[in-house]
RNA sequence: GCCGAAGUGGCGGAAUUGGUAGACGCGCUGGACUCAAAAUCCAGUUUGGCUUACCCCAAGUGGGGGUUCGAGUCCCCCCUUCGGCACCA
């Protein structure tokens, strides 16, 4: 019989789907192990064959690790929401229900091809309103709370309330204070707004990324992505919800340190957070009560400070503009609101203006000009800078550009650069009361932040580049937000009870021709009239980003047919937190941050018990066409799972998949390697099954040879480490030579060769379970135990030494295991080869390594 | 520019704590089987030199230096590729 894929694979397939072998229990008798793949987006073109690849190693975890008798979680599921549906539904006016049905059922077909362990029960699905529910639900219990500074958490926002009434402002950081009797006093809506400010999530009218080719808004981390793809994104203030995932910077860095992660992920999320250290300074404007704020990370720098520079957007940057150059400085900053942050990034020449107004440089008491110019953002710091030409590179550009003076206040020693932006040792820093010539940058910087931090001129703090996340999206295929504005002013949650709050079912999914999504449109759905109140309301139009269903999706997981809550609780505290996340590093930012940020809300409110979701990331690298370039429609060279498994079979992909090299690495398809592999499933078969005979008569119940035994004891220990460690490539390579070997066998010894089924079987499950049976074992091998193995077995009873001159290979000696050191340098000097190289020559030392080498170290 | 990862045969890639560089697979070469082919099996395959001899010699893990009896592996400098960030004060 010949090794007839198709039908073993199909019959396989059917028997895990008909007995529902990889069902999970939430069995706690068992060690648990959650391993979760990145859930694909179901897009219209298919599964490439990137996907299998992770999903793949994923899998042959999972089954090693049933084997080992662990309780596995593996679930799939659909994030389903987004972009592409709904472009396709202004084009078609197909519903993108619809469409998303289809291809969650071309993915799920395609997926189940490849004999993937998943428990199917679990399946779930982001636009299923049995799921947004509860997407909506978590939006509502971080809308409903705040960051509470002192205990570095959230709260719920009750809390909050509850302190206003009893001891007013007194306890919290704030600018303006107020007392419990005052807070009494306010209106509803004054009480309403102020509590809203302090909400985790809140509206707020700021500049955003508007994509008119997408009619959407976009978050600062998606403009690249888009801009890439040839649309054009432009800043406008817009009201948009937000997230306070800057209260989080702080934690999302410190905890980032325990997780097992790729380095260069948890540094990219370092980068994002951006967090540096510096002081805060007031510089006293001229003619004026209060003061300009500036952030600084070189407050050493102070008495180089020669002018000052506040972003356009500046609140002060009004009030202080001379009268004569309003008409100028208007100009400039309607220049400069039409760029993106991008584009002033890449436009190099400085351009700016000076707006006829004056500060004190706290330290020289000299009076500065102050300019705006787009080179200083209004999102970072407190948006404005002092400007120090001599010791900063774009400082000194501007300076250089409008003749303003350059000061040098630190001595870089010699050698060193023009405009020295390193640390050095401070010069030109004194004044009647403070003296920072001849101290290290560190030590300046200290000594004059505390100076003035006695001066209540400014103080230490830290800065992050982390912005709150943009949260809401113009359009109709996302969560509806479950907010009500009301003709008072209040914005009102629904309650709890009233979700999911459903999407109205469109006709039309053209934009709305405004800045708001095509549910604006839905006008029997907008309006609303609330029951409390008897108040008239409107619905939020906005919906939520992609992001939203995939920052919990594996939470769901544990629990996915709950409708009472999102998850039960000891559900959650049995499997969480997830042990193995494998998906694709273009979500080290977004998706990685973002679910970070959701799981530490949730933690901080009670709903689940790990501070962190996920543990152990991997990602897998990309697959390139055949031709080693990225694979694409354009070029050709796109490779179809579904055809490589017509061809060779699912087992052979699955193989071929992990074989090319290390999971994490960028490697190019192979046609030919998969035939290698192909090639090598087939000699197992024929070891096993004889054509028209069956199973091979040459399989017997016989003790194998030493040599044998062995190479069986060592490919199991590798097989298991190299597969704990996701070094898939090696452990392949280790049962292909254990094949080699048994090819050479004129009797294969029984006892061994079913253990290799169950060596095999993680990585090419269908022909492992069919030999597995043709071999007369009954039902599936996936819980069968892992075969264990004898260390002592694995050492060879013979060891091949190295024989050296100066380091230099020039001989070779086979000798017992464990043979002592004497005897080794014995017989070394008895080879014919080393005595040549020593003929003539004075032995300074001899080196002998036991069971590896022998090394001869001669002069003369 | 800054941060991170990585450079090994014709190709994908192996190589515990420094100890035989090139496992395994692909490709290629030769052979067996066959009327022939496919499939399969066997042998060879880093480069160069020498030779009757696969004996031996030399070089060799991006480049240059260093530590060491010994370096793909450790240290310093440089180059290249990939990924990310990019006026963040």
């Amino acid at each position: 019989m010949k090794y007839q894929f198709l039908d073993i694979e199909k019959k396989w397939q059917q028997y895990w789907e008909s007995n529902r072998t990889f069902r999970t229990d939430d069995d706690t008798g068992k060690p648990k192990l959650y391993v979760l793949d990145m859930y694909p987006y179901p897009s219209g073109a298919g599964l490439h064959v990137g996907h299998p690849e992770g999903y793949t190693a994923t899998d042959i975890i999972c089954r090693y690790k049933r084997m080992n008798g662990f309780n596995v979680l593996h679930p799939m599921g659909w994030d389903a929401f987004g972009l592409p549906a709904e472009r396709y539904a202004m084009q078609t006016n197909i519903h993108p229900r619809v469409t998303t049905e289809e291809n969650v059922n071309t993915f799920r077909r395609q997926i189940k091809m490849i004999g993937l362990s998943y428990d199917w029960d679990r399946e779930i699905n982001t636009t299923d309103p049995g799921y947004y529910k509860w997407t909506q639900w978590i939006f509502l219990k971080i809308y409903d709370s705040w960051f509470d500074p002192r205990l570095k958490k959230a709260q719920p926002i009750q809390t909050l309330e509850e302190e206003l009434t009893s001891r007013g402002s007194a306890g919290l950081p704030l600018e303006e204070h107020f007392t419990a009797e005052e807070w009494k006093r306010k209106s509803p809506k004054e009480r309403h707004d102020f509590l809203a400010q302090f909400r985790l999530a809140f509206v707020a009218e700021i500049p955003v990324n508007w994509c008119e080719g997408l009619g959407t808004v976009l978050a600062n981390e998606e403009v690249a992505e888009w801009t890439e793809k040839g649309y054009t994104v432009e800043r406008r203030p817009m009201r948009q919800w937000m997230m306070r995932i800057t209260a989080y910077a702080e934690r999302l860095l410190e905890d980032a340190k325990e997780l097992d992660w790729p380095v260069s992920t948890t540094e990219q999320q370092r980068n994002w957070i951006g967090r540096s250290e510096g002081a805060e300074i007031d510089f006293p404007l001229k003619g004026r009560a209060d003061s300009l704020r500036v952030f600084t990370t070189r407050a050493d720098t102070l008495f180089g400070a020669t002018y000052m520079v506040l972003a356009p957007e500046h609140p002060l940057v009004e009030s202080l503009t001379a009268e004569h150059l309003r008409s100028a400085i208007a100009g400039y900053k309607a220049q400069a609101s039409t760029k993106s942050e991008l584009e002033r990034g890449i436009e190099k020449d400085k351009t700016g203006v000076f707006i006829g107004a004056y500060a004190i440089n706290p330290a020289t008491k000299q009076e500065i000009p102050l300019w705006i110019a787009d080179y200083v953002l209004m999102g970072y710091g407190t948006g404005a800078i002092m400007a120090v030409p001599g010791h900063d590179e774009r400082d000194a550009e501007f300076a250089k550009k409008f003749h303003l003076p350059i000061i040098q206040v630190v001595d870089g020693g010699p050698g060193a650069a023009e405009i020295f932006v390193d640390d050095g040792v401070s010069v030109n820093s004194a004044n009647d009361e403070i003296s920072l010539n001849g101290l290290k940058t560190p030590e300046a910087n200290r000594t004059i932040t505390s100076w003035l931090e006695k001066k209540k001129l400014g103080k230490a703090t830290v800065q992050y580049k982390l912005r709150d996340w943009l949260f809401s999206r113009q359009r109709y295929w996302g969560e509806p937000i479950p907010i009500i504005y009301l003709e008072d002013g209040t914005m009102k949650a629904l309650p709890e009870t009233d979700l999911p709050l459903l999407l109205p079912d469109l006709k039309k999914f053209q934009p709305s021709g405004t800045t708001e999504s095509p549910l604006a449109l839905a006008t029997d759905w907008i309006n609303v009239i609330d029951p409390e109140t008897g108040l008239k309301g409107r619905r939020e139009t906005n919906t939520m980003p992609q992001w939203a269903g995939s920052c919990w999706y594996y939470l769901r997981y544990i629990d996915p047919h709950n409708d009472k809550e999102f998850c039960s609780s000891s559900k959650e505290r049995y499997w969480m937190p997830v042990d193995l996340y494998v998906g694709g590093s273009e979500h080290a930012v977004l998706h990685l941050m973002y679910a970070r940020f959701w799981h530490k809300v949730l933690f901080d409110l009670g709903h689940v018990s790990t501070k962190e979701p996920f543990t152990r990331l991997r990602h897998q690298g990309i697959i390139l066409g055949e031709d080693s370039r990225k694979m694409s429609k354009s070029r050709g060279n796109v490779v179809n799972p579904d055809d490589v498994i017509a061809e060779y079979g699912s087992d052979s992909m699955r193989l071929f998949e992990m074989f090319m090299g290390p999971i994490e690495e960028m490697k190019p398809w192979s046609t030919k390697g998969v035939e290698g592999v192909f090639r090598f499933l087939n000699r197992v078969w024929r070891l096993f099954v004889k054509e028209d005979i069956g199973l091979n008569p040459a399989i017997v119940n016989k003790q194998a040879t030493p040599d044998f035994e062995r190479l069986f004891h060592q490919t199991v220990k590798k097989v298991g480490e190299d597969i704990e460690a996701l070094r898939f490539n090696t452990a392949i390579s280790q049962l292909m030579i254990f094949i080699n070997e048994a090819m050479k066998l004129e009797e294969l010894p029984r006892k061994e060769l079913e253990q290799f089924l169950l060596l095999l079987a993680p990585f090419a499950p269908h022909i492992a379970e069919e030999l597995w049976e043709a071999t007369g074992h009954k039902g599936s091998l996936a819980f069968e135990p892992w075969p264990s193995f004898d260390d002592a077995k694995t050492i060879e009873d013979r060891v091949e030494i190295v024989l050296q001159v100066n380091g230099k290979v020039r001989g070779k000696l086979e000798v017992p295991q464990g043979t002592n050191e004497q005897e080794i340098e014995r017989l070394a000097r008895l080879d014919a080869n080393i005595l040549r190289h020593l003929e003539g020559k004075k032995v300074i030392r001899t080196i002998v390594v036991k069971n590896k080498l022998v090394n001869i170290v001669v002069g003369g």
